[in-house]
DNA sequence: GGTTAGGCTTTG
């Protein structure tokens, strides 16, 4: 059957040529020839409407890629129409085709994908792919049994897999072998004391034997990421050891591990970081069987997931939910905001903690902060969930729900016998851990079903960006490789369209490869802005002509400063002319700083100008200029920087500050800085933030996002000094001139892999708008 | 081609 997905067949394409994927070039004459090999990489089914579809897979060349290290030995492969749709239902990973009446083309994405330099083109009526299916291929545990093979497999007799597990019962002491098993127990990675983090995990299989496995890796990523008991997992390269009179396993040279959900009807999805492993479809069934063996044992605790809202006192529960904002308590605490969109009916310890040292929206929802709860996180986790973000989903392992008085020094105080507070505790005993959950997991799908239910907070006052600008727009072809941009973030999401994007429901996040069409604001520079993370209000920067205007109104202020706790030195400056007329500018000193040796640390200054406060920059380390009022020092308009350091300027919220210049008491070893200053003179800090809309466009399809909250990750740079220097500004301009180049055709641009979440805007009276992030993204290629 | 840990509740 002619431009369709055949499995099945004896001996496909036998009587034309086999090319080995390494010798095929754009003289091959394709109308007398068939490829064939192992389907490695299998993307997405792109529709372009119309019952129009194209998928992009890559097939490896398995007799080359064993007999030598070609980087020829893998080719993409583009399919066309019915033929994409068919391959889509019907081929799986890992499974072998043979290819014929195919045309080749040059492969526009090798440079990047380091794959063959062609590649094969399948549409039309003379295209044909062949799946070579064993029928009943054996996956037995068993090294010994024999593989039968269907009349289809047209290699030769069965090859048996490259890879062999050995029964957990069948270990015998000092091997090197690759097992599967069921994960009974486990702890999270905790570091050791040498340079390695350690997993440490026990696992069963349908031998009925128990082993303990101890997986050292110097990177978290590496180790086996298990969510819960009942995970199935496989490691290749594990050693045995025995220890205590049981036999133990350890990881050696070329350790892997993936590891599966393992409930049995989920899907056989593998997680791991790997970007290349090993896996057959008979991977498929081991884990099928195991699931199914391991549902009928009475293998693992019936703990329940636990909800806030049936939280008991004084017990040990796991628990997802999400992190709302966290705070640094002390060198080994760490407070952590979460809810899970149930409401615990307990009473709840109270903490406070410094709206500064709060990462993340402090100011919830009414709805949110009803059902939030704080987490105190000890020692070790709280090493690791220093890297947490608000909006990660967490599932913490052993956290203790507990009652009594707490003496942390966040703790409020008050009556609280009775008072519940959730405390995970350090070390490891129990599995007590905690650790991001990807965001499509079942366990977070269904976390953020019962969230719906709560109106949508987010970080940034999401009306104010969406007022800068109007409303979202609307409106497929070709397949290809990329990128100019790489995905950050550790979601196991398949790549999908942005139609796809478009028909979701607000709330998820996306994987999408997209060009950049077009980008606002032009010019780039008015894209960063200033942003509260209080009132969460975002502001434009003002430029230096309004600057010099502000501080020349604020130098004609009469009056004096007479604070008896500074140190005063005024220089009549000459005037040039009748419209430069003389004028005073003073120095003042702080008497403390002074007796501390820190005089150059800060000077507060009157009557200069903005170049004067940029001259003395280079002399002292901040500058705080300030105006007489009534006798007291009085900061200038908060619409001006009130603080210089260098090149750097701080400003504050006019809403949030509370304006009043107090001396700045320091101890003599602390170092001062901008936070410090800020406090001693009332006023809340403003942070910088980069707001880009960009135009994606996938073949005849476009969508608007925003890029702004992971703007520092997308552009790698740090927003401060991109205010500071030109330097930092051209990075971006220059990336966004690689992304989007001036006067080129979209076809010769780049392809971006993005992380894209959407969520909904709650609009004053208007209707809600559903809007599109770009996060967790990194530009990877260095414009020249 | 090599140390770490080797399950079993903090004491906030």
């Amino acid at each position: 059957m002619p431009g369709r997905v055949v499995v099945d067949q004896a001996n496909p394409g036998a009587h034309l040529t086999r090319i080995p994927i390494p010798g095929i070039s754009t003289a091959t004459d394709s109308s007398q020839a068939s490829v064939k090999g192992k389907v490695i990489k299998k993307g997405p089914l792109v529709s372009l409407g119309d019952e129009d579809f194209v998928l992009k897979a890559v097939i490896e060349d398995e007799e080359s890629v064993r007999s030598s290290s070609s980087r020829n030995g893998s080719i993409n492969v583009i399919l066309f129409g019915g033929l994409a749709k068919d391959f889509s239902e019907a081929v799986s990973l890992g499974e072998v085709v043979v290819m014929t009446g195919f045309t080749v083309g040059k492969s526009p994405t090798a440079h990047k994908d380091q794959l063959h330099p062609c590649n094969l083109l399948l549409s039309g009526d003379d295209a044909c792919l062949y799946v070579l299916r064993s029928l009943s291929p054996s996956v037995s545990p068993s090294p010994t049994a024999p593989k039968r093979s269907s009349a289809s497999e047209v290699s030769k007799p069965a090859k048996v897999s490259k890879y062999t597990y050995v029964p957990l019962a069948d270990l015998k002491p000092g091997a090197v072998v690759n097992v599967y098993g069921v994960v009974v127990f486990f702890k999270q990675p905790y570091k050791t004391r040498g340079t390695d983090y350690c997993s440490s995990l026990k696992i069963t299989d349908q031998s009925n034997q128990k082993v303990v496995c101890t997986i050292f890796c110097e990177k978290l990523e590496d180790h086996p990421k298990i969510f819960q008991l009942g995970d199935i997992i496989r490691m290749h390269r594990v050693k045995t050891q025995a220890f205590g009179g049981s036999i133990n396993l350890l990881n050696t040279f070329g350790f892997s591990v993936v590891t599966f959900d393992g409930r049995p009807e989920s899907a056989v999805v593998p997680r791991t970081s790997s970007k290349s492993f090993h896996f057959e479809p008979e991977d498929e069934r081991a884990v099928n069987e195991l699931r199914t063996w391991a549902a009928k044992q009475d293998l693992l605790p019936t703990t329940p997931r636990v909800h806030l809202s049936s939280v008991q006192p004084q017990s040990y529960l796991d628990l997802d939910c999400q992190l709302l904002w966290k705070a640094q308590v002390d060198g080994a605490c760490i407070l952590l905001k979460v809810w899970d969109g149930t409401r615990c009916t307990h009473p709840l310890q109270d903490f406070t903690v410094e709206a500064s040292a709060i990462q993340g929206p402090s100011s919830l929802s009414r709805e949110r902060s009803d059902l939030a709860v704080n987490i105190l996180v000890f020692d070790n986790h709280a090493e690791i969930a220093k890297q947490f973000k608000p909006g990660d989903y967490l599932r913490i392992y052993n956290l203790h729900a507990t009652t009594g008085a707490s003496s942390v020094p966040c703790s409020s105080g008050g009556s609280g016998a009775n008072q519940l507070a959730f405390h995970l505790h350090g070390g490891t005993s129990y599995g007590r851990g905690v650790r991001v959950l990807p965001d499509d997991c079942p366990a977070i799908q269904e976390l953020r079903r019962v969230m719906e239910c709560f109106p949508e907070d987010d970080i940034f006052n999401e009306s104010a960006i969406m007022e800068i600008w109007g409303t979202p727009p609307e409106t497929l072809d070709d397949a290809r490789g990329c990128c100019a941009t790489e995905r950050r973030c550790d979601h196991a999401l398949q790549q999908v369209t942005l139609a796809e994007v478009k028909q979701s429901v607000p709330g998820q996040l996306f994987h999408v490869s997209a060009q950049l069409k077009s980008y606002q604001p032009r010019p780039l520079y008015q894209a960063l802005k200033l942003h509260c993370p209080m009132c969460r209000a975002i502001q434009e920067i003002p430029d230096d002509d309004l600057l010099s205007e502000t501080f020349l109104e604020a130098s004609k202020a009469p009056g004096r400063i007479a604070e008896p706790w500074l140190l005063s030195e005024s220089l009549l400056l000459p005037g040039d002319g009748p419209k430069a007329p003389g004028r005073t500018l003073s120095i003042h000193l702080s008497k403390e700083l002074f007796g501390e040796r820190k005089s150059k640390d800060l000077i507060y200054v009157t009557g200069a100008t903005l170049e004067d406060v940029c001259q003395l920059a280079a002399a002292y380390q901040y500058i705080l200029p300030v105006m007489p009022s009534g006798g007291s020092a009085s900061l200038m308009d908060l619409s001006a920087p009130f603080l210089f350091r260098g090149n750097k300027r701080y400003y504050g919220c006019k809403q949030c500050s509370q304006v009043s210049v107090k001396e700045l008491k320091v101890d003599g070893s602390e170092e001062i800085n901008e936070e410090m200053i800020a406090e001693a003179v009332g006023v809340k800090l403003l942070q910088y933030c980069l707001v880009l809309k960009l135009e994606l466009q996938q073949g005849r399809d476009t969508l608007e996002v925003l890029l702004w909250r992971d703007a520092e990750t997308f552009f790698q740079v740090s927003l401060e000094e991109v205010a500071a220097n030109q330097e930092a500004q051209n990075k971006i301009s220059k990336t966004m001139d690689f992304l989007c180049p001036p006067g080129r055709s979209i076809a010769k641009q780049p392809w971006l892999d993005l992380c894209l979440s959407t969520y909904t805007v709650k609009a004053d009276g208007g209707p809600n708008r559903v809007c599109y992030q770009v996060c967790q993204t990194s530009t990877t290629a260095t414009p020249p």
